[in-house]
DNA sequence: GTCTATATCTGGATAGAC
DNA sequence: GTCTATCCAGATATAGAC
């Protein structure tokens, strides 16, 4: 599988979270008709990325915000209670979707090698696809409340944990080297949080999401399957 | 090496960058007393990064830094003359240590996977000793003016070209396996960061900079030296 | 050099017309 | 559902006393 046939195969579209997004928070959210709603959340919450990755969520002000959408800081308040309720529905938008997509993408496949190449692979895509968003997760994650902040870091442990897991997986079996699985894990992660950390170094040097990820195969498979070289 | 000696060996006082920094901003600074002057300075920055790793530079008040500090927005005000000319100050007090310290500590070493080493071992012991400006830079960077912005680019890829440029090195003399220089110093860059960026993951853990500096190491000998394994 | 007091402005939030 | 108008807390920044 290639990029182009995954996106085409996932589908994660916007007007879907959106949806999702807007039936969970029903009574935060004062418009009924469900139509109006996603359409304005999307547009509200593409252009709160966009402002939030390019100065800030904090410097970001619902004014900023009125002019990008074309809505009154009226109407916008009638998708939220709070500029902190923005903020928290933004970080929740995300974080259920690539755990579920991860965990579907590995069901079925049993060779610890064959899990980690799709792993790294499935994580890469999207997170090209959602880049906006984990970008603001990762960025926005200190500037979360206790509570929310505990949920975003859960979920960081959550996919590093399915690394790890392989990993384990693979030492038990016999065709993995006998690495540190957490610090391993620990390192793919920080690897594959490079790609949406770091988008502009990338797509200057014209690096492609699947160069990026044939690489990151080799790499890993030189530590994990030394015996294989 | 370890960790202990570099500590006594590099002596980076949190003086001795602020008396630097005293020096170069002698017009934004009204102090004239060079002792006031970086006693307060220290305490300024220190509480200032304190701050904003927590809830973000743009979140941290003047008046939450004047109670931090002890001193009254008046005073502040003698050693910058805007919010904004205090961040640009913070981003670039260490800027220049790095490099300084890495190209000093790689003097005299030839062979290309010592010269690896020694510079993996370098960086993470210098942004253990300076975490907290290292988390700082990285995570106000997008917050900058865009000449600052760029200043904060090039320091980025200026150590990364360290890395390249050894890899470079050791292929051409045949010791490296051939590997992407680019990628593969992306990629230890990445690494490297994940050090300051996740300490809370590290540190609760229990892992020390020494075992990540070793484990770091194996993973990408494994990679550059396959030969040997 | 440092403080207190204050001018000035910006941003989040809401009330009420349409 | 959306807009305009407005309130007010809290922020940066400065002036002038000590």
């Amino acid at each position: 599988m290639n990029f182009e046939t995954f996106k085409s195969l996932v589908r994660i579209s916007k007007e879907d979270i959106c949806r999702e997004l807007f039936l969970e928070n029903k009574n935060s959210i004062k418009i009924k008709k469900e139509g109006v709603a996603i359409k304005n959340l999307v547009t509200i919450f593409d252009a709160a990325l966009q402002l939030s990755n390019k100065k800030g969520f904090f410097a970001m002000s619902l004014r900023d915000l009125s002019a990008a959408t074309g809505l009154s800081m009226g109407a916008l308040y009638s998708y939220f209670n709070s500029k902190e309720e923005l903020l928290d529905m933004l970080q929740r938008q995300g974080r259920t979707v690539i755990t579920r997509v991860i965990v579907d993408q590995l069901k079925g496949i049993d060779d610890p090698w064959e899990r980690m190449k799709r792993a790294i692979q499935t994580h890469l895509y999207l997170t090209e696809v959602m880049q906006s968003w984990f970008y603001f997760a990762y960025m926005e994650t200190k500037n979360l409340k206790k509570n929310e902040h505990k949920l975003a870091i859960e979920a960081e442990l959550f996919t590093e944990n399915i690394f790890s897991e392989i990993i384990e997986q693979g030492i038990n079996k016999g065709v993995f080297a006998d690495v540190s699985q957490e610090l391993t894990a620990a390192a793919i992660k920080a690897m594959l949080q490079d790609w949406y950390l770091k988008r502009w170094k990338y797509a200057g040097r014209q690096v492609s999401v699947d160069d990026y990820a044939r690489f990151l195969m080799d790499f890993v498979s030189a530590f994990l399957l030394p015996v294989n070289r």
